[in-house]
DNA sequence: CAGTGGTCTAGACCACTAT
DNA sequence: TAGTGGTCTAGACCACTGT
């Protein structure tokens, strides 16, 4: 009791120092250097963000901590946590405690869903492993363009790819990016970035991709999805229709899969 | 800068006014009259679901104020805060700056995705109205048992709706409860709730339904379905499979929806 | 105008990790 | 033991909503 009171007492001065403090400080410059048009915490997250979508810092590299770079911007420690967090929930770095945060790898190309069992909803197996089948060029159709907002029958790189689970061709992958918005995009570029298409967006052109919207339904495969897919028999496949976006939210990606939904389901967690 | 002088020495004395604190308090009751097993924040998310899921408030009743839960609960408004957040996040509740926090409306038994034109990713129509179909009971796979936690061909109720869009008949939904876990579910007692399965396990029940891991494939319909949903020819369905969860954690449901899927795709946002 | 959520600060202490 | 992220507090001010 003796001891809360002298706590009690400690309070009292410490908010009179404090009310004195606001006092003396009131109209000054203290607060009115920070500009507000946008909350402090979402300024720094754009802002890191694009420092590390350029590459300042390598996949599980560690950023500086949350303390040294406040003092670099000029905030308090809480409010770079706030800006972190967001950046953690958006899959651009994860945490450690007592190591501390880090650069999260590029997305995989595969998604975030994964093939299971039907009807199985404990164990995921491991991912697909992809193939690079061609990489052409195509035309926009309508829906492409008005989705990566480009003219009717714009030009466009096309990535197929092909998924093999434990060796088994498990799905078709058509990926579309615009022509004009990216280097040139070959088979022979892909493979220095190991086959994959977001590797080469993020560390050549500087563009990390992340996932927008996504459609399901379902189909019955042509002759060539057949031939690809080594389907004997035609048999219903599971369509995935989705899109890739920058960190500006500008859609950069038009991927549609086809996957073979027999044995395998594609399951998201909640 | 002569106020940037004045507060630094202000600051210095609060400094040592709280080391002084700090010296004087330690080893008393300050800290250890807090259980820490977990998180205080978590501590109150948990409580306040609880009482939200018990009903203490309406749907879109307001809570108490950040500041008058804090007092309550005896924590400071920014673990108040947290805890809400996290709430917010999880679909319990929506805020409004200036007016209040609210208890979000039950979970749609439609579910997050949506209907679109395959391709379109602008224009979400109008949601899917349901239709009771039957309510029976029936015994749970193995599938079914292992997902909710129960013994091979347990007693389960099923619930079938039909889904219209516009008319026309779009899903064919089969709900699966267990037997033991809840009242008695038949199809009267569901039309007293708006023929919702959700809205009768949580105002009845006590149990509010938040949406599991959801898997998605695609089949070919047999007869019945076909009956169902009013096919003349067969055509690929979409089939979705998800789980329902309680507040817990526990799985208090399975979820099998076919969809048609020629018109429509199942949309949704990342 | 008062009340509410939204942002920001400065500080403390804890738990975990590595050395 | 030092450094890091994780939690918690107490306070301030702002933006928005209603009366």
């Amino acid at each position: 009791m003796r001891k809360q009171e002298d706590r009690a007492s400690v309070m009292s001065y410490i908010r009179y120092a404090w009310t004195t403090l606001k006092e003396r400080c009131k109209n000054t410059s203290m607060t009115t250097d920070k500009p507000s048009f946008q909350p402090l915490y979402q300024q720094i997250r754009t802002l890191l963000a694009q420092r590390i979508a350029q590459g300042e810092w390598a996949a599980h590299e560690a950023l500086p901590s949350e303390w040294a770079l406040a003092e670099s911007l000029g905030v308090s420690q809480g409010t770079v946590r706030k800006a972190l967090t967001d950046l953690v929930d958006e899959g651009w770095l994860y945490r450690q405690q007592g190591k501390g945060t880090f650069v999260a790898p590029g997305l995989n190309e595969w998604g975030d869903g994964h093939l299971v069992t039907p009807g199985q909803f404990a164990e995921p197996p491991g991912s697909p492993v992809p193939e690079l089948l061609s990489c052409t060029r195509a035309n926009a159709s309508e829906d492409i363009a008005q989705a990566l907002s480009l003219r009717r029958a714009a030009p466009l790189f096309r990535v197929r790819l092909l998924w093999r689970l434990a060796g088994v061709a498990v799905a078709l992958d058509d990926a579309y990016v615009p022509v004009g918005r990216f280097e040139e995009i070959d088979a022979r570029r892909l493979r220095q970035y190991g086959n994959s298409l977001y590797t080469l967006l993020e560390r050549r052109d500087g563009v990390r991709v992340r996932l927008g919207a996504i459609q399901a339904r379902a189909t019955l495969p042509d002759r060539e999805t057949m031939t690809l897919l080594g389907l004997s028999d035609v048999e219903p496949l599971l369509m995935i229709t989705r899109l890739g976006q920058a960190l500006t939210g500008e859609v950069v990606e038009w991927r549609e899969r086809l996957c073979r939904s027999a044995r395998w389901a594609f399951q998201r967690e909640p």
